[in-house]
DNA sequence: ATTTGCATTGTAAACAATACAAATTTATAA
DNA sequence: TTATAAATTTGTATTGTTTACAATGCAAAT
């Protein structure tokens, strides 16, 4: 469980509660394995048969606009949500493609903006690389 | 122009030259513009009318898998390719879309990989926010 | 000259993501 | 409460990117 319910997330964040998006937000909150827009649906389905996946979509495109939500882009197959908007890093592992957190490193924040002609409101660190049982597994 | 040729750059990383793929190479090499595939194909059909896009896809695929060209997932909605493999990082307005070159923040590729637990091949930074004309731009 | 193997091509298919309009729900005001 | 407006959700149709795959081409080796 969250130590802040997934409707008071919403409330926090500026975003109008309703059934789904109350649902989506409980299903990021308490599923920290970066779910794709897929498996949000899927996962729901079962307690709202009636969901329709544009909702998923649309529903975690409005969290993340609002900073309720990361969109990660780091496997090019599929994009990936977290409910964690803390700021850290990612690791992803080529073969398995699980996606796990990762400390933020040093610095990584602290961007020189060669005489500011950026205004940056989104910070992205990820890396990529074989995990450990991927390394001790048999080459394909 | 390039101080390496585009055949010398596949060679250095162990990739069997071809026409079409040293035209790739060249094009990613002179065009720092961070193209898709899409734009690569279309800028190429004018010297190599018969280039598939199959073949794009391929090619630039396999320069990301030998480290001959970096894959970047920055933009949701395109999938963005860089002949520039010297680590650092990227800035993407989100108004205007473009990908632009910054410096690597200190520390970035020193991750605190608590207990070794991944073999890190590749690390990606990058920003998003808003460009300064895109910032001087009123609001659509 | 044949064979071998990789590269390329082009079509077909898979799939993710979006657009859109109808239906539903919720909120607001009379 | 009822009517009206606004917001949300739904489902289908569509778009567009990416992959699969089989056929073809090409070049080096035998």
């Amino acid at each position: 469980m969250t130590d802040r319910s997934a409707l008071d997330t919403l409330l926090g964040y500026g975003i109008h509660p309703s059934v789904q998006r109350i649902a989506i937000m409980d299903y990021l909150l308490t599923h920290r394995t970066h779910p794709t827009v897929d498996e949000v649906y899927v996962a729901l389905n079962k307690e709202i048969p009636t969901l329709s996946k544009t909702t998923v979509y649309n529903t975690l495109r409005l969290f993340a606009e609002h900073g309720a939500a990361l969109m990660l882009t780091i496997d090019e197959k599929k994009i990936c949500f977290d409910g964690v908007v803390k700021p850290h890093a990612h690791f992803m592992c080529r073969r398995c493609g699980r996606l796990k957190d990762v400390e933020l490193p040093e610095g990584a924040g602290t961007l020189q903006l060669d005489g500011a002609d950026f205004m940056v409101e989104e910070t992205h660190v990820y890396y990529k690389g074989l995990c450990r049982s991927c390394q001790e597994q048999p080459q394909a």
